[in-house]
RNA sequence: GGGCGCUUAGCUCAGUUGGGAGAGCAUCUGCCUUACAAGCAGAGGGUCACAGGUUCAAGUCCUGUAGCGCCCA
């Protein structure tokens, strides 16, 4: 590392990309160290415009100043205007006395002066600003530095001498006041650096750093992404970078701090020469001197950090490491460390590797706390992940950000989601545990053989392989969410609500025909829950990988390395997912009754089903048993020519009437309210759908498809609805 | 001041190319049904911030307004 970094600056600085300059940086106060611009935090405070009056020399006049830091005033080597402003023509290139220090000082014209800011004059401290710097250079201007590295006043300001900077501005806004000279006082608001660190006050402070001349370095960089080696996502974070990037002003890498990285320049006591070489120098190159003292300062850690990507491989060693691993595929990052590092990593490594350390930058989610704050330890609003996977878990604290995670959005943590989440990983434990109860100790994992596979086997491969393919592609794209919430719906929704208990009826018969049906089963239950928990791995790694334990062989090498599933053709039976959804509306209509009317489950009926449609009838005929199982019925009936009695309750699919008959158990008027409502929806759901139908400009302009689909749903709608209505009345 | 983003059910959030508004939690009702009460079954709940525009059709595209959050100066 160290090697890495004292060649990066040798080079850096031998091509005039490293050089040492006298300017204004963000100092700190507290930690008395140099600070670079993006380590310094802007924060919006309440404060003060104090309007001063600068005498003026050689009249009775005088001119008023507004300041925000009055007690820089003990520094002022120049009063600016703007060259256009017309109020202040006159007294351009005359002199005014400054206040308290009794120093005459020019007033000048510089375009950078905002004429509609306080009075439109501007004072000028040289070494308390960095755009008072600039000015004074443009004009010559003396740079008194008023303050030492503490941020207190010093000898160049005798009477003020000794005070804080903040002792200072009473003090000197209190003997304005008494000589006369403070105009008035605003109230005003302004932006104030601090430092990122301990959050003290940063003083513009003029002192000698080291810099590095970015511009060059940050070109190329632009470039990089601009060409797509490097993709961020989501994508809107390039704008991030490329705002920071065209906007970048050189980096001052200079610390005074104790730790870091010694910068390599040997001052020569003689001749003044700074001596920069890989190699200690022993004498001056330049004078051979042997009185050579090492620069004081320290490198920002940022920029060891910055080399990070080929300085951990071994570089500038040629190794198999820097070999195999750079560039890498993927940075995993927070947004605001684009800044700091990842836009510094791009320019170093393009620098000195010559290509991209990455190829992706995934820009993740910010946790923030309930109000949608940064959370952060000065704050003390920061929600422990420890504390919370302590209270529900790793699993479901994991598995909460990743179905938090959308893209482009930050994450405000909800405990209660987690809780959820814990539920989930309870769940997936409970099934796992049915499974392997009803595998057997003599079971053994088979290839499906696919002739025996009945409808709702199909159904679920069907299902997986869908869920497969959706899980795999949401990782791919980084979409988190959408491949944990694919993975969630698949298993408690789909998986276990009904495959499950579909194959209690196969699983629990201890009839021998149904031997191989309960056999086809296992195998089912198997194949599932084993692709389940891979795909389920990366969002719950304890559970799963304690699942695998139990369902693999014991040689059997950990779910972290195994195969990842891929999707089956063999499996894929997109007709029996037609059927078993209808199955599914089935059953919902007669749980729905049932659970309107309060029925318990103990108290099963009969049910009638009235349709002429043969597909209908025999899918009926086959899932009898599933039918009477899940919708809690002793008897089913089928009739095409039934007449409902007057205590039956009724519910419409397209094409089948089902009827519960209810002597003794329903409630007429709740029954009318209930089908009053059904009606309600569907003639809701008509009207749109007429609506559409008759307007010529639908009809004439939207794609056949569409119209088709419309069109389909009118009949449909207008069907069930006739029959709705018409059990509406028989109902008395 | 410049830029980015957000505003959808009581709360926290999804909503891919414009084509019948979704989830979790919370609420209400009934159930300890032999994997699971951290559960099962059923139900209620939304003027998709506001105002315009484009379109046969807008939560989705465009413009503006308001509020909130963040980044930069």
């Amino acid at each position: 590392m160290s090697k890495a970094v004292r060649k990066v600056f040798v080079t850096l600085y031998r091509e005039g990309l490293i050089y040492q300059g006298y300017r204004i940086i963000n100092w700190c106060p507290r930690c008395e160290t140099a600070l670079s611009d993006i380590e310094t935090e802007y924060k919006e405070l309440e404060g003060n415009l104090w309007h001063i009056k600068y005498p003026l020399k050689n009249s009775n006049g005088y001119i008023v100043v507004a300041t925000t830091r009055p007690e820089t005033m003990l520094g002022d080597t120049g009063i600016a205007v703007n060259p256009d402003d017309e109020r202040y023509k006159e007294i351009t290139g005359e002199k005014v006395i400054l206040p308290l220090m009794e120093r005459e000082i020019p007033v000048f014209a510089d375009s950078y002066v905002d004429m509609d800011f306080g009075t439109g004059l501007v004072k000028v401290t040289p070494a308390h600003d960095p755009n008072d710097f600039e000015m004074g250079k443009r004009h010559n201007l003396e740079e008194i530095n008023i303050m030492d590295k503490n941020g207190y006043i010093n000898e160049n300001a005798p009477q003020y001498s000794g005070l804080s900077r903040f002792e200072a501005r009473e003090k000197i806004v209190e003997d304005l006041k008494e000589k006369g000279l403070l105009e008035k006082i605003e109230k005003h608001n302004h932006s104030v650096g601090h430092c990122y660190r301990c959050q003290t006050v940063i003083e513009p402070y003029l002192s000698k750093q080291w810099f590095v001349k970015i511009k060059p370095i940050a070109e190329e960089a632009i470039k990089a992404v601009e060409d797509k080696k490097i993709i961020f996502v989501p994508k809107n974070w390039e704008k991030t970078y490329f705002d920071w990037m065209y906007n970048i002003r050189d980096w001052c890498i200079s610390r005074q701090l104790w730790w870091g990285h010694r910068i390599p320049a040997f001052y020569c006591e003689d001749c003044g020469f700074i001596n920069v070489a890989m190699e200690d120098p022993e004498k001056c190159q330049k004078c051979g001197s042997a009185k050579l003292r090492q620069e004081e300062d320290v490198l920002d850690t940022w920029f060891s950090s910055a080399l990070w990507p080929f300085s951990t491989m071994g570089w500038p060693d040629k190794t198999p490491e820097l070999d195999k691993y750079y560039p890498t595929d993927t940075l995993v990052t927070g947004f605001d460390i684009i800044f700091f590092w990842v836009a510094r990593m791009i320019m170093m490594g393009l620098k000195f590797m010559g290509d991209v350390p990455f190829k992706n930058v995934y820009i993740h989610a910010l946790v923030r706390d309930e109000q949608g704050h940064k959370m952060s330890k000065s704050r003390g609003n920061v929600i422990d992940p420890l504390i919370m996977m302590d209270k529900y878990g790793t699993d479901a604290f994991r598995f909460t950000l990743a179905i938090f995670a959308s893209q482009g959005r930050d994450i405000i943590l909800s405990e209660k989601r987690i809780e959820g989440y814990r539920s989930f990983a309870n769940k997936i434990w409970n099934a796992a545990r049915f499974i392997l109860m009803n595998l057997g100790s003599g079971f053994k994992p088979r290839p499906i053989n696919t002739d025996k596979l009945e409808r709702f086997d199909r159904w679920i491969l069907t299902r997986l392989n869908k869920v497969i393919t959706d899980v795999t592609r949401g990782l791919q794209e980084y979409k988190f969410n959408e491949a944990a919430h694919s993975i969630y719906e698949f298993w408690w929704h789909e998986f276990c609500d009904w495959y499950i208990e579909l194959t209690k009826q196969r699983l629990y018969s201890k009839d021998d025909s149904s031997e191989e049906s309960g056999e086809t089963a296992r195998q089912v239950l198997y194949h599932v829950l084993d692709r389940s928990i891979r795909l389920m791995h990366p969002f719950m790694p304890f559970i799963t990988e304690e699942i695998w334990n139990k369902i693999s062989s014991e040689d059997e090498h950990r779910l972290i390395v195994s195969q990842w599933p891929l999707p089956e053709n063999t499996y894929n039976f997109p007709d029996d997912s037609e059927e078993a959804e209808l199955f599914k509306d089935i059953i919902y209509k007669i749980r729905n009754i049932r659970g309107e009317m309060n029925i318990p489950p103990d108290k099963k009926g009969d049910v009638i089903f009235k349709t002429a449609n043969s597909e209908i009838i025999s899918l009926i005929k086959r899932e009898e048993i599933n039918i009477k199982a899940l919708a809690k019925t002793d008897r089913i009936k089928i009739d095409p020519a039934y007449t409902p009695g007057e205590t039956d309750a009724s519910a419409v699919i397209s094409d089948l009437e089902i009827y519960l008959p209810l002597a003794g158990l329903i409630d007429i008027e709740k029954e009318r309210s209930r089908l009053s409502k059904e009606i309600e929806k569907i003639k809701a759901e008509l009207d749109r759908v007429n609506k559409k139908l008759n307007n010529g400009n639908f009809t004439g302009k939207a794609p056949a498809h569409i119209i088709e689909k419309e069109k389909r749903k009118r009949d449909e709608f207008s069907g069930i609805l006739y029959k709705l209505e018409t059990g509406l009345k028989k109902l008395i």
